[in-house]
DNA sequence: ACTAGATGTTAAACTAGTTTAACTTGATTT
DNA sequence: AAATCAAGTTAAACTAGTTTAACATCTAGT
């Protein structure tokens, strides 16, 4: 698969030259990986920044009583990365796994550096889409403090109505930071009420 | 006061040339805010994003029922602002208010594609200092999923030791998303415990 | 068609954290 | 010195969400 919706992408934050794309398209790896494996797992460097072509992951970090929590939900069109072990080169404490045979193109942070220097539009970019990234983070963050379980779950339901569909429930709950047995529960409730 | 926090600051980062750091000085307004004073409020536009040289202030939201919840604490060399208003212009779901008489280094948003134009550098410290501040956040997210309040708290005790003693006791409850009545109990506990 | 494994449901017992409300302590003002 | 106000404590009643465990449903593979 080509990087066209890389592109497009792009396209919403900077307008780059025919030259600028070309670079682009051979600094860029376009990787392709089956349902069930790891991108990133705990522990390991996060040497890549991943752009999604097309499927779906999870991001997730594995506690000390072995419990899974989701902190992200990945399709199309989004960035998937340990930031934290991305930018420092240390473990990362988070796991990155395809939930559907999926489709990547990810930057190498061994020649980001040298991508930036070339193509400064693109580190524009980078710090555009980080920034929307914390936003969001700190959104979800008062969300959770703020909100009933059954609250964050119909946001969660109007928000990304696309992915509840392509996952298993189990899962939304550990993103919305419940129990499977109470999301069962609210959405038997949300039965009744409609 | 002079700048030099920012500038010993941006030095962690990238070095400026003399002449940059004359630039900098030129477009970044350096402002004093009294104890209780409101540096930004729900509703209005954030319009500038601000490097704290002394003083303490807290981003909060205040909820449907009233209440209000601490997102972040901020002192001496971190930064603060409602980012999702700032990069958007639209209006603040947060408010920012000083909890000390502070003083800031404030980059405003209308002339903040000129400095990053002119001192491409300055683009580059703030992508770093979002990444970091999103990789925080997305380790906050976990933490209030995967500890209980007591852990928070002696995760917030042992990483942010100074700041507790500036604050009142029913902050550091807000910020760890749990009641005063809450967080009192937790500290009898402790107490009884060494 | 049958089995196994993964996903989802239900319900009872439980617990972490909230709510309410009364009380204490300390700082500030008059 | 008294009065007021903000901050912190304590305890009882309560509730949102967890735990445990048994059962139901759905696939995919043989």
């Amino acid at each position: 698969m080509d990087i066209q919706p890389l592109l497009y992408y792009i396209s919403n934050y900077v307008t780059l030259t025919p030259e600028e794309e070309d670079f682009l398209r051979e600094h860029v790896i376009v990787r392709k990986y089956l349902k069930g494996q790891y991108v990133l797992q705990q522990g390991d460097v996060c040497k890549v920044s991943s752009f999604i072509l097309k499927g779906c992951t999870k991001m997730f970090y594995i506690d000390k009583d072995g419990q899974e929590h989701i902190i992200m939900l990945s399709v199309e069109d989004w960035w998937t990365s340990d930031i934290a072990s991305f930018i420092e080169q240390q473990p990362a404490d988070f796991n990155i796994q395809c939930l559907e045979d999926t489709e990547m193109a990810q930057f190498q942070y061994s020649n980001i550096d040298h991508i930036f220097e070339k193509v400064p539009k693109l580190e524009r970019l980078l710090r555009k889409v980080t920034e929307r990234g914390l936003a969001a983070a700190q959104k979800r963050i008062i969300r959770n403090f703020s909100m009933t379980a059954k609250e964050r779950y119909l946001y969660f339901r109007k928000t990304y109505p696309k992915i509840e569909q392509r996952i298993p429930q189990y899962m939304v709950a550990s993103y919305l930071g419940i129990t499977k047995e109470f999301l069962s529960k609210i959405k038997g409730q949300l039965a009744l009420e409609d």
